[in-house]
DNA sequence: CGAATGATCCGA
DNA sequence: CGGATCATTCGA
């Protein structure tokens, strides 16, 4: 599920124009089966996002100071998101901008929690097709950052091997 | 390694 | 209400 969304590109039409870039990692949450989920403590206001419809962002602030973005994917029925790690800039950005790590991606972005519950179909902030990144390019491994959660153990995160976008 | 920094959520 | 928490980043 999560898996799929490695080289699509993420649109945002702002103030300055369209900037565009190609997501290159990303990591899966499981909501009511994941600990490490938002959503596993059942909805809130800022999680019920997730538990609607797929396509749509869930933008949330971590650490009083980065905007991370999720796009909300799951089965009919089930809850859960995929969180935006790391991408690489196509257009709009300044030269040499690095957009490795979910709250630089965020931040490159200009996104804010207003910016939540988007529908990644239309403007200004899009989630366009493109062709699917060679499955021998991809590599996965154990998610990043988690204090709890049995499951950070379970190889959840995607990223196109050897990608500058990759965070560290 | 630890500080920065603030919304969010749980427990009382 | 108050405090613990946090899917992060940067610099020493």
């Amino acid at each position: 599920m999560a898996r799929e969304l490695l080289g699509k590109v993420l649109l945002y039409d702002g103030p300055e124009g369209r900037r565009a870039a190609r997501l290159v990692e990303v990591e899966a949450y499981q909501g009511s089966r994941d600990p490490a989920s938002h959503a596993f403590r059942g909805p809130t206001p800022r999680t019920t996002v997730m538990f609607g419809r797929p396509g749509h962002a869930y933008v949330y602030l971590s650490h009083g100071v980065w905007y991370c973005m999720n796009v909300v994917a799951h089965a009919p029925g089930d809850i859960g998101a995929v969180l935006l790690r790391g991408a690489v800039p196509l257009d709009g950005f300044a030269a040499g901008m690095r957009l490795g790590g979910p709250g630089l991606l965020g931040r490159a972005f200009g996104l804010t929690t207003t910016d939540s519950g988007s529908d990644l179909t239309r403007s200004p902030l899009q989630l366009r097709d493109a062709p699917p990144v060679p499955l021998a390019q991809i590599a996965r491994g154990p998610r990043i950052g988690i204090a709890k959660s049995a499951t950070s153990a379970k190889p959840w995160r995607y990223w196109v091997r050897g990608s500058d976008g990759v965070s560290r």
